[in-house]
DNA sequence: GTCAATACCATTGACGCCCATAAATACCCA
DNA sequence: TGGGTATTTATGGGCGTCAATGGTATTGAC
């Protein structure tokens, strides 16, 4: 399935350009697009990414909302029209877009974020702070995962 | 189908390497990704571990959860950004990120505490007090566990 | 022509791979 | 059953490779 996992800060050069994770990168090597598609977060200060496989789940996911409805409408706009598909060149860098390089603050360097089926692109303090508030938070309220059953996925032994 | 059994203290070299012991590697071996996944814990001073399989069925259990949902921002956070992909050297062994073993207190040697599905890995001292107030505490509380009737053939569902 | 995007090349530092050794265990055979 | 040997596991260290990064050249659009 290949997952995104772990938080990786990388620089980015004058030119704006930054590498992507080579893992990263290893997860999104057998899709139709060679590169990520990056959206503006609509709740946090930060860049939302994914493959193009993603995109098509969630455009499939929409399609429950009734057409010309004000949620379709919403969405759309937040995501889809918000969208850039950013190819990385033969080094694996992208380069980031100003707008969306301001939308979350950052500068010097980006912290990519896995979030298992897609990932988030964050300024490395923001995401520090934000971290420590889910950690502190976390300690007391302790929060649990129904896990679902293991997949028959034919493992005979 | 494999668990992880049993307690075993391994030396930590200059270079922040650990032999992962021989009978989890052998769990492990038939998975996708040839290593462990290792995050902090966020209620111990310990480090979890699990294979990519286990991975991936937090990842499909958390999709029952909305994207986009704030519990959802939380898992991930705690779980899918933290998470490291440690692949075994030829011989066995992991490097431990140095954060990782601050965040359990790891110095000179660790401990792999198998704990059935997933393993922990804690500070040998740290683990050994753990383990005796929990042996203290069931003296007098005598936990229980209601066993579930053996599976005929194929798998839950 | 200018500007920006992208391809190409060069450096370095971390990590993965190979060796070699020691100890512990499993195995074999008398 | 006991002794001896072979195999596996844990550990230590050197070296090559690749990912990340910075810079330069080339291409193409306006």
């Amino acid at each position: 399935m290949g997952l995104f996992l772990s938080t990786f800060v990388n620089k980015v050069d004058r030119k704006g350009r930054v590498s992507v994770p080579a893992t990263f990168r290893a997860t999104l090597a057998q899709q139709s697009f060679q590169g990520i598609i990056a959206y503006r977060s609509f709740t946090n200060a930060c860049i939302e990414g994914c493959g193009m496989d993603f995109m098509e789940r969630l455009s499939d996911s929409a399609q429950t909302l009734d057409a010309f409805s004000p949620e379709q409408e919403d969405l759309s706009a937040l995501i889809f029209a918000d969208a850039r598909q950013l190819s990385w060149d033969p080094e694996g860098r992208i380069l980031l877009p100003e707008d969306v390089m301001a939308h979350a603050g950052i500068t010097e360097t980006a912290a990519f974020v896995g979030k298992g089926q897609t990932f988030q692109i964050w300024s490395p303090d923001a995401y520090r702070a934000l971290e420590a508030e889910i950690r502190a938070r976390a300690l007391s309220s302790r929060p649990t995962l129904p896990l679902k059953p293991k997949a028959p996925a034919g493992d005979s032994r």
